[in-house]
DNA sequence: GAACTTTTTGTAATTTTACTACAAAACAAG
DNA sequence: CTTGTTTTGTAGTAAAATTACAAAAAGTTC
């Protein structure tokens, strides 16, 4: 655990002398990493063995310890961070910035997936007898994606990014089918009338949006994907990068579920490909 | 810069005592960021000030320092690293690891694209009369990304993961428009064929694919995006994602380029979706 | 508010740790 | 084998951290 959050939580245990120990390390912890347990006394106003017994609060063994510690917190203390892209960026700071929220939102997605669900999602994916993918706008593009990652696995599937065609597969669903429904927000209404028309017909809905959503409602499983609200350009952008881990996750649940001698069949559909590409030269 | 980095670069720079301390700390670092100058001496079967020497070489004030180091490394020492999906994961495992590896990717991709490259392309993009995203499979849906991210900027583009319609989409391209042709491997012929035809047309064509392929060769600019070789399931994975990043970097310098009122159309595009939605309840 | 207890803090001594200066050993070249 | 150079270790020194104890401060109780 960080231990800079420690000293900030634990700040009213402190006595008065600890916590002007605190303050002068939370002021400047890099100073503090590299200055002799002597160094801090004298900036603290205090004395060298009460810095000691402040380290030793923290479940640190000493002084030495603790500044390994501190040193560690800071190393790791700026990770991804969402970082807004700016008018005037260059091209060099929006790419940079692109990138960093874009792994950000990766990290919080991983945290906030529950793999219960995802283990009861690929439960039900393997024992379908018909899969659909349905999504519009951004996480059509999501849907396709899976389309392409199943469509490999020789099982019936099928992808629309219409809303016509998304009702009359809906409605043409039965139990044993899973129809899988895509909606970062969820609550586009047509889509959320397609899940309502698929469970109506007793086949299984699963929804990867948020959780609490009129989607959410109508789904038989929920597999949400937490991001930070997407920037200010009006674009749908780590939401859907998350999702397509998500998809990532759901394959390959499939394929290990499914045993190595399915596996075979992943080989074929890549092998059919061969003869439509340009060979590489080997060395 | 990671001192253990730093250690395994330089290690045939090191005599032979010094040598059998790299060893040492490389072998078990997160023993020897608790372990005294004498503890480390001892273990390696050499003399303090050799370990004091070793710790200078390599650029710390001595001892305590380089334990500095080696913390921070060790904190932000194992980053994300490509780790492969194992026939017995448990979905919490290869969760994990799909999450991890993407990251991994992310990273590199990151490190590997060229923001010279980059801009030339958002200028190209912001100056053409038509925009065309092709792509076949796995590239299909960043292609279909594409569409969903530059439609918005209310410029003619189009997107087509048919080949026919691919090719004479191409044939009809003229000078001032820019075809942008996406494909991990770079191998695949059609695709290859469609650059060609486009090039041919004078239309600019923009491959987002790996440097020296044979659809390379056919590009006037080659935004190339490195990732690691996909894993073992037969599926693109990585490259996808990354190359998603990519389309958001040239969206957002797209906008960017397109200076502050042109963002107002954005707000547009995003509010005539307002009416398909169930409201959000504010609290 | 005095007398006592408990907690907090500091002083001084001690121990541990890291570093320096110098000398011995190992190595290389002629 | 000798000379010069590099590498390594020994012993002493300096610095840093810790301990033990005592003084001071803060709380309690009557």
């Amino acid at each position: 655990m960080n231990i800079l959050e420690k000293i900030a939580n634990e700040l009213d245990t402190f006595s008065k002398s600890e916590r002007k120990v605190a303050e002068v390390i939370m002021s400047s912890p890099s100073t503090v990493i590299h200055a002799s347990i002597a160094a801090l006394a004298k900036q603290a106003n205090i004395s060298e063995p009460t810095v000691n017994r402040f380290c030793r609060r923290l479940d640190t063994k000493g002084y030495p310890d603790f500044k390994l510690h501190l040193a560690q917190s800071l190393a790791n203390g700026t990770p991804y961070v969402n970082r807004h892209v700016d008018e005037n960026d260059s091209a060099d700071e929006y790419t940079a910035k692109i990138f960093e929220s874009t792994m950000a939102n990766l990290e919080l997605a991983r945290k906030s997936l529950d793999t219960n669900t995802i283990n009861r999602s690929v439960d039900l994916l393997t024992q379908a007898n018909k899969i659909s993918f349905f999504g519009l706008g951004a996480s059509a593009v999501v849907a396709h994606d899976a389309l392409n990652k199943f469509f490999r696995f020789n099982v019936p599937v099928v992808y629309f990014d219409d809303i016509l065609m998304q009702r009359m597969s809906a409605i043409n669903s039965q139990q044993g089918d899973v129809v899988v429904v895509i909606s970062h927000t969820g609550r586009t209404k047509s889509l959320v009338e397609v899940a309502s028309l698929a469970k109506e017909n007793d086949a299984t809905v699963i929804g990867i949006t948020t959780q609490g959503t009129p989607l959410a409602k109508e789904c038989n499983i929920v597999l949400s994907v937490d991001v930070a609200e997407d920037t200010d350009l009006y674009m749908p952008m780590s939401s859907r990068i998350a999702q397509l881990a998500l998809i990532d996750i759901l394959a390959t649940g499939f394929t290990l579920r499914r045993g190595t001698k399915f596996r075979d069949n992943l080989k074929k559909v890549k092998d059919s490909l061969r003869s439509s590409r340009f060979e590489r030269k080997e060395p």
